[in-house]
DNA sequence: ATACATACC
DNA sequence: AACTGGTATGTAT
């Protein structure tokens, strides 16, 4: 294994950070201006944030100083820069605060409690599973949509903005990503990837795990790992494209081996107790998937960075960290993890969201709400989804992020409703903070209801119990309904499917009492409101007999018209259909000046009208 | 249930 | 000029 375990940070120094002022941020430039090569430590923890992680994925070799100098030079003063050193800043305040207690707790003899964690440890490595053979299969990065090896070289990421992917790589060519050929090469991988384990899982789009035992047992000739490279030459063939893999007896650490030889080799774990053992106990902790960045720094500031070390430490971690972390961490340091592969994901929420140029006027932030809410529906029509929880995302000019959410009883799909439930929210985060400016909006639907097995009724509705009911004509039961909510009385289980198919037909339209029950928001909303224009748009327009496109348009028409002369930066930056003031015919425009060109030659042809009449 | 932070690709 | 977008999950309240 030619693991490279010269992992090098920033943090081998206990960071105390007492003189953060108001302007440290300027004392920050100066430090960096006095001398080129040295940034300070809240720099350095900020730059890293932001950049590269010099765990993952192919950036050994990038001079990651350089790297970070440029995207320093580019972004610093921005409000982006600001926001990430608040962060920061809180994130340091934590640690600091981890660290008393950590120092506290080492001076205890903590014995009996050490033991028992031994035990504990000891008992898990006993109950191991170490039979199954899994695959981790990593095809990102060798296609062009995210960057390349080359690219990577000179530290260009995937998701870096363009601008400074531009100035680290001069050459760069920024190509738009093929979603067809993506989609093409993703199922003949996957027709390659079935015939070894027909319950693989796509873990992402290029990414997947399967088990290969089954196929082992059946073809005994076969290694692990010549089983693996007949994958990954069968899809090269199939695709001219390299993969890397990782074998290991759980899915864990088969992520981390795939990891180790890219783009195009494969690594070995041997399903061995002290291999296992061996390989954890050097392992960098922020290679492990689910370590990020915040928790890799945190551990590292507590003096942990290998997984071995973690494994001395968890009698810290116990006291340190919340239990989920805490149970999470467990498993890391002792290299146990999945050995079951679960391919049947569910979604649990779909959004959209938007960054544009910074908005404050509250009619371009509907504006906006309507473009988003109407994208959202389109992708709930397409999945065929009903949720009920709305969850509004703004982020400020400044880089905050607030998110609220808004939870009614009925189970909506509809454009017009998630506008209206999303509307409730703006209206509130408008009223609370009037002349915010925002840079992004998004809205997600959540709480779906589980319509795609028809609800399982057995599995679905909880039945109440009546104890102490011992009359034998009670054979009546009781169930809740999932859909309203209320208790029903019957004799077969199939009357209480007609009321919940009943309940299911009633759910399309919201009313208003809706938010007559959410005592939250009709606080701040009273009933005798000023009618929303959202209101005076369902008033006027037949939405039931329209459409949602039609919706859309007659609603954007409305809000535009409402305020003719902010017309021109209701589009700023989503294209979107319009309807031209002037001329009431509907155009596509990307851009403010496609607009205004448009808006220009009509206004002209107006005034030639004129004149000639 | 809601708000927010963190993580991953 | 300029630091994404989509989803999941953990934690605090």
């Amino acid at each position: 294994m030619n693991y490279d375990m010269n992992y090098d940070n920033n943090y081998d120094e206990i960071n105390e950070c007492e003189n953060e002022e108001k302007d440290e941020y300027n004392n920050v430039k100066e430090k960096i201006n006095e001398n080129e090569n040295k940034t300070d430590k809240v720099t350095d923890n900020v730059l890293y944030r932001l950049s590269l992680n010099p765990n993952k994925g192919g950036l050994q070799n990038v001079d990651k100083d350089k790297v970070n100098k440029i995207i320093y030079e580019v972004s610093k003063g921005s409000a982006f820069f600001k926001n990430a050193k608040e962060r920061e800043k809180i994130h340091t305040e934590r640690i600091k605060e981890m660290k008393k207690k950590y120092i506290e707790l080492k001076k205890r003899t903590l014995d009996y409690e050490k033991q028992k964690i031994e035990n504990l440890m000891k008992k898990m490595e006993n109950e191991r599973d170490l039979s199954q053979y899994i695959v981790h299969i990593d095809m990102s990065k060798s296609m062009i949509s995210t960057a390349n090896y080359e690219e990577r070289k000179y530290g260009v990421r995937s998701a870096m903005p363009g601008y400074i992917a531009l100035k680290l790589c001069k050459d760069l060519i920024l190509v738009p990503p093929r979603h067809k050929k993506y989609h093409e090469v993703s199922l003949e991988i996957r027709k390659v990837i079935s015939s070894y384990d027909p319950n693989y899982c796509p873990a992402s789009v290029d990414e997947v795990f399967l088990n290969i035992t089954n196929f082992l047992e059946k073809n005994p000739l076969y290694t692990p790992s010549k089983v693996t490279e007949e994958i990954r030459q069968k899809i090269f063939e199939k695709t001219k494209l390299t993969a890397s893999a990782g074998i290991a007896p759980n899915l864990m650490l088969a992520k981390i081996c795939s990891d180790m030889n890219k783009p195009n080799g494969q690594t070995e774990l041997k399903n061995d107790a002290n291999e296992v053992e061996k390989f954890v106990k050097l392992l960098p902790i922020g290679k492990v998937s689910g370590i990020g960045k915040v928790t890799e720094r945190t551990l590292n500031e507590l003096g942990i960075k290998t997984c071995g070390e973690l494994k001395e430490n968890m009698i810290y971690i116990r006291e340190l960290f919340k239990p989920a972390t805490y149970q999470f961490l467990l498993n890391v340091s002792l290299g146990i993890g999945k050995t079951i592969i679960n391919n049947k994901w569910e979604r649990k929420s779909i959004s959209v969201e938007r960054t544009f140029s910074n908005i404050s006027d509250e009619q371009e932030l509907y504006n906006k709400l309507l473009d988003i809410s109407f994208k959202l529906a389109q992708d709930v029509e397409k999945e065929n989804l009903k949720g009920k929880s709305v969850t509004l995302k703004l982020k400020t000019s400044g880089f905050e992020i607030l998110t609220r959410c808004l939870t009614i009883s009925k189970f909506i799909h509809k454009q017009e409703d998630i506008y209206k439930v999303g509307k409730k929210i703006l209206d509130s985060c408008i009223e609370e903070n009037p002349n915010q400016s925002y840079r992004l909006m998004g809205l997600r639907l959540s709480s779906f209801l589980d319509s795609k097995k028809n609800i399982s009724l057995d599995k679905f509705v909880k039945i109440i119990d009546n104890k102490n009911t011992v009359d034998i004509l009670a054979q009546k039961k009781e169930y809740e309904c999932p859909v309203c909510y209320k208790v029903i009385r019957v004799d077969y289980l199939n009357e209480f499917e007609k009321h919940v198919n009943n309940c299911l037909n009633n759910v399309e339209d919201i009313k208003q009492s809706e938010f007559i029950e959410n005592k939250k928001y009709n606080k701040k909303f009273k009933l005798n409101d000023k009618e929303s224009d959202y209101k005076q748009i369902i008033k006027n327009d037949k939405i039931d007999n329209t459409t949602s496109e039609d919706y859309y348009h007659k609603g954007k028409q409305r809000l535009n018209n409402k305020s003719n002369n902010q017309i021109k930066h209701d589009v700023s930056s989503t294209s979107s259909k319009l309807i031209c003031p002037i001329c009431k015919s509907s155009i596509f425009c990307s851009t403010n000046e496609e607009l205004n060109r448009h808006i220009d030659i009509c206004l002209n042809n107006d005034i030639i009208k004129n004149y000639e009449t």
